[in-house]
DNA sequence: AAACTTAGCGTATTAAATACGTTAAGTATT
DNA sequence: AATACTTAACGTATTTAATACGCTAAGTTT
């Protein structure tokens, strides 16, 4: 018999924002309550995750810990790779920092790493251990939270070809055409032509126009559209 | 403290193979060694799976359980689903067997599942254990296997869409349009029209004739053809 | 020789993607 | 008050892909 020991199940969230420039991701300080002088590794931040608890589906844990931090329910959550190398936990400061959170002799863990989207206003006023930093400027995470972060956002650049409807998780209710496009073009990591994104917008069916306009803007104010739930279905069905 | 016990981590394995006619799954006979008339329930199908060992990888063991039972390497295999659910093991006789199989008193394993693609006739002689059966009309399995199973193939609808270089994983290095049509067909569940499915062959660029041609059939003999990885490649790039 | 079966080419129509020119409506600058 | 500046928004022409459907070709079976 092969097994002895048993890794533990953690779920780990990359939850991305949109600011209206640039792609974010919200991450946590672990040493938040730790004072400075103490500090000997600059490596505070990592995604917000959890061990699973007893008699909770997985699933379940990582809205949990979407709950707890954002306190948000009801988000976008989307499994999307498991981590389960056993040196991922290579280190020595991370299992310092995990045995001494879990009061646990913690030897390896296997993470499930989901992928949010969330209106970055909705956030609770955060409690200061939580920061939103440039997705794609990030410095060195703790673990080996820079890979899961990577991959979930070669995950989302995949999922946005066919499933666009995600997109409207970030953006808030009513939108402009050009907030639209830049997010487009945050997540592909590329320019796209303006005339043309237009038409498809408009080919879309389901990116309809509010009755109301930019206000005090230094250039023609852009019309405001919001994101159509039921006419995305209809199209859906064709 | 939430945590006290630990779930197990295993592996799960859908592996797809195509014989021509119909899309067929893997699967093994867990009472195989149990005589007949010990027997009391007819659930001993289940997909071959395994513990994830100490130090090893979830990939790593997926590609054992993979070698193991057919012998073969380097093949498509991908994670497509942690299945997390605390009553995955709802059902006794799964629950007796397992602790059976593995001499421990497991009350709870996580699986991570993957799917594999590979070309039924490469597989070792079958040692009695492992099974073929048409993934479209399976039995009552094992655990929630047949749920997985089922996401598996919905995965795999979804990734031939935009990645058909998997489709050629379940052919044989030569094969007819013919051939290619009818798995297409069976993956997505509808009919397809012959004349403009080759039209969309022969656009693609990377599915090109051999020089050779079907003998000893009932009508018009048909081209073989054989897919190009590295025409695949330099379309990819445009 | 005729019937049968699947292979394989063609044509016409519609829809989507791409490239690029131009005008419109505001604020800021002089 | 006129001009410059900036982003919004519409249009046209061309290419490429998707869909619908007619027809011929090359074998075997009866």
């Amino acid at each position: 018999m092969n097994v002895r020991l048993n890794p533990h199940v953690s779920v780990d969230c990359v939850i991305f924002g949109f600011d209206g420039q640039s792609l974010k991701v919200l991450l946590i300080d672990r040493n938040y309550d730790i004072p400075p002088e103490k500090l000997t590794k600059p490596l505070t931040l990592k995604l917000p995750g959890s061990m699973v608890y007893d008699d909770e589906d997985v699933d379940t844990a990582a809205t949990r810990v979407l709950k707890e931090l954002t306190g948000l329910e009801n988000i976008f959550l989307k499994q999307f790779h498991v981590f389960g190398s056993p040196d991922r936990l290579k280190k020595e400061e991370d299992l310092i920092w995990l045995q001494a959170e879990t009061h646990m002799k913690i030897k390896r863990v296997v993470t499930i790493a989901y992928y949010s989207l969330i209106k970055i206003h909705k956030t609770t006023p955060s409690d200061g251990r939580v920061v939103w930093l440039d997705a794609m400027n990030l410095p060195e995470l703790a673990f080996d939270h820079n890979n899961i972060i990577q991959v979930g956002l070669q995950t989302l650049q995949k999922e946005i070809q066919h499933e666009p409807i995600e997109l409207f998780e970030l953006l808030p209710k009513k939108f402009t055409i050009r907030q639209l496009q830049t997010l487009y073009e945050l997540i592909l990591g590329k320019k796209l032509d303006n005339r043309n994104f237009r038409k498809s917008v408009s080919r879309s069916g389901y990116i309809v126009p509010v009755n109301e306009k930019e206000r005090n803007v230094a250039h023609k104010p852009a019309q405001y559209y919001r994101f159509s739930h039921s006419r995305y279905l209809k199209n859906q069905k064709l």
